[in-house]
DNA sequence: CAATAACCGAGACGGTACGTCTTGTCTTGCG
DNA sequence: CGCAAGACAAGACGTACCGTCTCGGTTATTG
């Protein structure tokens, strides 16, 4: 009997305990940044030391707290009843701080992604051959099909079906800058002679596992991933 | 002047007139089968003569209305703005006679997507080898790809993504069966020896049409489909 | 120990019990009239019979449940405490349907004023002279001075100054046909040659009352407006 | 092109000119009196030099920023509209600077209303007879019927009908001064016994007055004033 | 050829969530 | 320490749809 419903919208006072998967110091570092909401970003622009000379600052604590409670009602209750109301409730937060801070909960989720991403799916520094792009494969198909961060993707590709806006989000924001990052490192890592040839490598082992999570609804197999990377990378044994 | 918004809810009195693509003849034989709404289907297992004693019966020109104003609406402002009432007044219809026939704005989707692919993605009677998976998978990249059909579909698919019952219904009382079809058909066609390599094919050549109209959303490419069927029912024996 | 704010909104899944101090055969004679909500209104411009010809009537439980609800919440924690969501909690109906057939708590309240004033300020059928409007006079003072009508019409009163369509509500729709209405039963009562000089009597003995009210905040005084009455209506004594 | 709402809470960074009809002087001798938010009173209350021994004094600029945007705002769109955030944003201040000094809007309208009616309001120093009624009464419906200051006493009385805390404010703070120290100087000029008689006198005239602006809504008229205090001030022995 | 169901339009109703607005408190840095 | 700036928790606003529920009016069998 899996639950259907989200909570009660009752206060919860969450203060920066419980704050789970996310620790403040990596996000310090990182601000919100996709969705443009970054203050520095303008001030960038603007001037050099700038930023916002007075005032108070953005909490932190509620910044955290939203995007973790959007997390985790997410994968207990899914994306429809996913409301920015639960999300305050659940984080202890006022409605009007996440207006402040994002347009919906589509960015909301965005955010999370863009966070849950930058650790999960990084390529080593150094690369060193066609190992690294076998590595990688693995990677991203396992963050596919797990937990919190594959909901959350999963999620945005599907709303990104129904929602020009959340798809303009989606591509332009993440999708377009990590196919450009991955077929990059795809030519290296193969030495592959253009762009275009690396493309197609990533297309092919990538399309069946977008394949598999979105049509199939097949959960994550490594086996199947190993078979894929046989496949299409030169016929190399894996191992 | 792009359209952002849904039109208002004014009421548009029914006129079975410009119901489109759809004409009543093709619908009178298989009435909103799919979501199990269909009266006949019920009275045909209960018994012969009996069914509904009394009364007036459902009538066509309503569900041909809402059929169409539902598509109509999808196509020209998106899933979002797509409303129960906002059917209903496009259909001119009331909003108790649509939740009499249907649960939700997926389940009319829905019979719209059964009625579209039934004669959409139809296999030749008689097969005939290797041209009759090409010429099915070219109709349906160009179904996926395509107007109202398309977008239906991959609304369907999207919202699979964000709803378990979405998934359920359309996995359960689409997919499922169609992939089964297809692989009957493939393995029929390609001469091949069982279902799994038939499906291995299949999912080779749709997995990159999926791939395309779902993550990369490039446009519908009749180019690209042959150069997919040259790469992969050429060298079938795939070992 | 004053209570200075509303209980909780807790849904309170009011039923016609409890309708206090306005029982419905009252009340179906007379359809929240004054603002302009009466549908019957709409249809005898239209047509004669008429009214709406199809479709569900007005729940008459939810309209007496609203104007309770407003009335006893308004005398228990004043009308700035007042708000929509507080009247439709404690009423047990939705806010939508109390925007439905009102504008504004103003708007609330000016159906409780026009409701309570029909039977509390009415002057007798067949006038009799002077003692006629005695009573009246004394009837008036103690409206005003008194629980839950008086409370209704000194917040309206004191709205007004805040609120020029309050005003134009308060004036336009009550207190002007009041005083017509007034003046031209003091002019009969009283004997007297024109409007004016019936007006100018009515002023004389209102202003004292409205400002004791109003400016002075004294309690009604039953005294005082004897002697008033003394005063002004030819210093017959007052018994 | 009637303005019907309040402009836009765009910065209006402090402009200690545009003050219009309050000039610094005038306030430097009487600052914020009434609601016991000021300084200089307690400080010359504790000492003479001393007062705070550190950090800056209390802005004058932006005291009278304040109250002059809160009447501006209050003559251009009503009490309705006027919010601490828009007199922040009219005035040029920091919410927090006027939270800092008044509790309330009301508070701020009722520094004006003092501020106000200790200039147009004022007994001669030296009585000299019934003339000194009749001018003062002018004055007082004056002050009642015109602008920038009838409006504010006309709002807060209106308001004392719907919150108790303006009420206790109004009366206690200034009606009940101000109606002691009319019944005062009436008993004076008129030479009348006891200050009974004279309250009598004083509420014969003002109660229509008040009846007048708040009930009637007509406007301030010098003809009425003069019939009103020829039918009072003449038979002044009442009995 | 009535009676009698069921359909259908209309739309009121109890709800939930939306996105906005304002309140009163707070925090941060400048002067 | 006052002040400008503005984030924050709280909560009401008025709107949009949801899904359920009467209402009468209209068919279309079936007794």
């Amino acid at each position: 009997m899996a639950p259907t419903g989200p909570p009660d919208h009752r206060a919860n006072p969450v203060r920066t305990a419980r704050l789970a998967h996310k620790d403040a110091s990596t996000i310090a570092a990182q601000p919100s940044r996709a969705t443009g909401n970054d203050r520095s970003a303008d001030s960038s622009a603007t001037g050099s030391t700038g930023s916002r000379s007075t005032g108070s600052r953005r909490s932190e604590a509620a910044r955290l707290a939203v995007l973790n409670a959007a997390d985790d009602l997410l994968v207990e209750y899914g994306f429809e009843a996913l409301t920015i109301e639960g999300i305050a409730a659940a984080a202890g937060v006022a409605k009007q701080t996440i207006y402040r801070w994002w347009k919906s909960k589509v960015d909301i989720l965005f955010d999370n992604l863009v966070l849950d991403a930058g650790t999960a799916l990084a390529w080593p520094e150094h690369p060193s051959g066609p190992a690294d792009v076998r590595a990688y494969v693995h990677r991203f198909a396992a963050f596919l099909g797990e937990e919190p961060a594959g909901r959350v993707l999963q999620a945005l590709l599907g709303h990104a079906q129904l929602d020009p806006r959340t798809a303009e989000l989606l591509h332009g924001g993440f999708l377009d800058e990590l196919r450009a990052r991955d077929v990059a490192h795809v030519r290296t890592c193969l030495a592959l002679a253009d762009d275009d040839r690396a493309a197609v490598v990533l297309d092919a082992v990538l399309a069946p596992l977008y394949h598999r999570a979105l049509v199939l609804r097949r959960p994550h197999d490594t086996a199947f991933v190993d078979a894929l990377l046989d496949r299409q990378l030169d016929r190399q044994p894996a191992r």
